[in-house]
DNA sequence: CTAGCTTCCTGATAGC
DNA sequence: TGCTATCAGGAAGCTA
């Protein structure tokens, strides 16, 4: 489940191993992963062209191409992005192949196959991503307790569920969640229209802060990450809240419970994170 | 407009 | 051992 700290990683670790290499072939294996335009115009748009550079936006990953177009992908629930050389074993699940100059491949590896790719080309309207519709990234200096109110602070869902709103703060998951909402101690079945002054307050420090530990905590060498170190996204033991129903709480000892809020498991403290 | 449900998928795990 | 049921969750699509 790769959320926007996972997301960058990938980019910083794939960053250079493709900027400067020319797409010679595309091989897509399962034309199911290609959602713009149809699998076939998008092997033939990708052929020939160089890689110049890799782009983030919320967990959405952008391939620059010389020509100004883009290739957009989405990792979803499961979705890999390997560097390899040629002769890599091949996983189980893998759906797109693409060769690269200099004796390198792309490898799109996905179980669940709900990743996406789009083509995009140079100045084309985007419309068929998302990516328009996403709101401010963790680290916008515009992220403030103002920014949240006005957003949200009318609705009547819980905070938890409005945090996995792509279009208020992009990249936040299922994990990072439970992290923020257990750093800002606040429950996570608080509804918005309840929220004090202090919480959102809190709430606007803990994104930004929480995101940022992510990334840093979720660094791993090219090598770690093509050995699939990065295959499960995460590290379970250095969350504080995601996964820890039933241990006790790091700051105050608490045992940690776990609820059902909008259809998605929420690990909190019942001392810390009071309703 | 929103709330709530279903769909897409496979693999890990729980229970019998 | 071997079967079935449940859960994991990002985001879109659907109904009421």
């Amino acid at each position: 489940m790769p959320e926007l700290p996972e997301v960058e990683t990938v980019k910083r670790i794939l960053a250079p191993q493709l900027c400067g290499r020319r797409i010679e072939r595309v091989n897509i294996k399962n034309a199911q992963v290609i959602a713009h335009p149809d699998a076939e115009s998008f092997a033939d748009l990708l052929t020939g062209k160089t890689i110049t550079g890799m782009g983030r936006r919320g967990k959405f990953l952008r391939v620059e191409l010389a020509d100004g177009s883009c290739l957009c992908l989405h990792l979803r629930m499961t979705g890999r992005l390997l560097v390899t050389p040629t002769d890599f074993p091949e996983e189980k699940h893998t759906h797109l192949i693409a060769e690269l100059s200099g004796g390198k491949q792309l490898r799109y590896i996905d179980v669940r196959r709900f990743g996406r790719f789009w083509y995009l080309k140079k100045d084309e309207t985007d419309v068929f991503t998302g990516m328009s519709q996403l709101g401010i990234e963790p680290d916008d200096p515009l992220l403030t307790a103002d920014y949240l109110r006005t957003k949200i602070a009318n609705k009547k869902k819980a905070i938890k569920e409005m945090l996995h709103d792509q279009s208020i703060v992009a990249g936040i998951g299922n994990i990072y969640s439970d992290e923020i909402l257990f750093d800002a101690a606040i429950y996570p079945e608080k509804k918005c229209c309840e929220l004090t002054a202090d919480e959102w307050n809190r709430l606007a420090e803990s994104i930004p802060k929480t995101i940022a530990w992510g990334i840093e905590t979720d660094a791993m060498t090219p090598e770690e990450y093509l050995a699939g170190k990065g295959k499960e996204y995460r590290n379970t033991p250095d969350l504080k809240a995601y996964g820890s129903a039933g241990k006790p709480c790091v700051r105050c000892g608490t045992v940690m419970e776990k609820i059902t809020v909008g259809g998605r498991s929420s690990c909190f403290c019942p001392a810390c994170q009071r309703m």
